[in-house]
DNA sequence: AATTCGCTAGGGGTTTCCCCGACCCCTTGA
DNA sequence: TCAAGGGGTCGGGGAAACCCCTAGCGAATT
């Protein structure tokens, strides 16, 4: 650690930054490995397919950044984030991604990670994205930033546990639980005694207060939260 | 021999095995490419990124065996098996998937898989794969090959009221999976190359055979098992 | 040959979605 | 007191989705 020269020239051995690569999908390793290794400024330093296996290697190679694939069973993924984080402040951390799981990035973001890429992308956005990160900037997809960014930028670290629905209204919030339980936008009429119009305006400014694209993505977090806050 | 060209010329080969990699992850195309033209007897001859472009190379390489990813991005992977399985029946098709998925598996050996594994397995089971399915045989992991014997010997008796995803048909289980990715009907006719009303069908087969009433319950249970089964 | 099943697709009516604007009530502050 | 603002409540209207129906076609089964 106190190493200052990581932006421009990081250079402890070759002049090269030096990557360490948490993914447990050997293939995926190997892929990764030979993309960096390609470039003339970067350099693979270590690999690792288990999280616990990763801080131990991360401890001794003291890599610059660390490519972290989020499929280890999202716990332990954020668990290794937040672990690095802890333990090695100053390094930087990307986050490589399988599927979309728009949600869960704003999590990783929130526990340390200074980008979050998608691994259907091309190879050159990788590298773009390990360039950024290592520059000490952020990396985020178009559609993610816009969407996280109005998001984080006033939560901080204040107040991150549901920073989100604090801003709907107490009737929002009634409406949001039911879309949780799987009620229609009918039958939520229905029980609240409103008409329907009510109904859709509530769900507008819902949508429009967590930034939700249609109708399935507000059913897809109202689900999502109702599970995670008052199941059973 | 000065074997400084790339793969991808069709000439004559030194008696090694020609596969072709279809897979929409560049990282994944890119480090299985490495590992199989490391064999001696293998020798990737091309690949491609969608369904689409695949059927247009393969025809044109005429390969040994194709691997194919079961997640592929514009078109399904199940499709794009069964097209090979008619267009190119000598053909080899080895399944790799990202997940667990297990009840893919069977889909794709009834397609006219010949080879279903993880990517999460180490490399060299993945060369073991290759093999098996260029000799003609099947390859399978333990739990899978199990399972579907397991299935084949009780199936004689009277099913156990599953009522579960076994009961959806290949497309269908495809539109339950698109419906928990959070897409709309119109993504889906678009994506499967099909007509709304298309799609409307199979919603309404899957309600039917699932159970369900409406589109809320339909889209509930998607996600929830989307979010179970692929860490979507 | 007949039946069943999966995939495809259209017709037509109902419902929801989503862009507008509008009114009422309450709190805050000029 | 009179705005000003936000929350809660409705409505119109067009586009899209939903949901009932029928129906052709191919493949597998009987």
């Amino acid at each position: 650690m106190a190493k200052a020269k990581v932006a421009r020239e990081p250079d402890p051995n070759d002049g090269k930054a030096r990557i360490f690569i948490v993914d447990d999908h050997a293939i995926v390793r190997q892929g990764l490995m030979q993309l960096i290794n390609r470039e003339s400024d970067l350099c693979v330093c270590g690999d690792a397919e288990t999280a616990a296996d990763a801080l131990k290697q991360i401890a001794v190679l003291t890599p610059d950044v660390a490519i972290v694939d989020v499929s280890l069973k999202e716990d332990s993924g954020l668990e290794l984030v937040k672990d690095i984080r802890i333990r090695f402040p100053k390094m930087a951390v990307l986050i490589l991604s399988m599927h979309d799981e728009t949600f869960y990035a704003e999590r990783f973001l929130r526990a340390g990670a200074r980008g979050y890429i998608m691994k259907e992308v091309a190879t050159e956005k990788v590298l773009i994205a390990i360039h950024r990160v290592l520059a000490g900037e952020v990396y985020l997809s178009e559609r993610m930033s816009s969407r996280i960014l109005h998001k984080l930028v006033d939560g901080g670290g204040a107040a991150p546990a549901q920073a989100t629905i604090d801003v709907l209204s107490d009737r929002e919030l009634e409406v949001f639980s039911l879309i949780g339980q799987g009620l229609g936008t009918r039958d939520i009429a229905k029980r609240l005694h409103v008409s329907v119009k009510t109904v859709e305006a509530h769900r507008a400014h819902i949508k429009e207060k967590l930034n939700l694209q249609g109708a399935t993505e507000l059913l897809q977090q109202a689900i999502q939260w109702s599970q995670g806050n008052q199941s059973a």
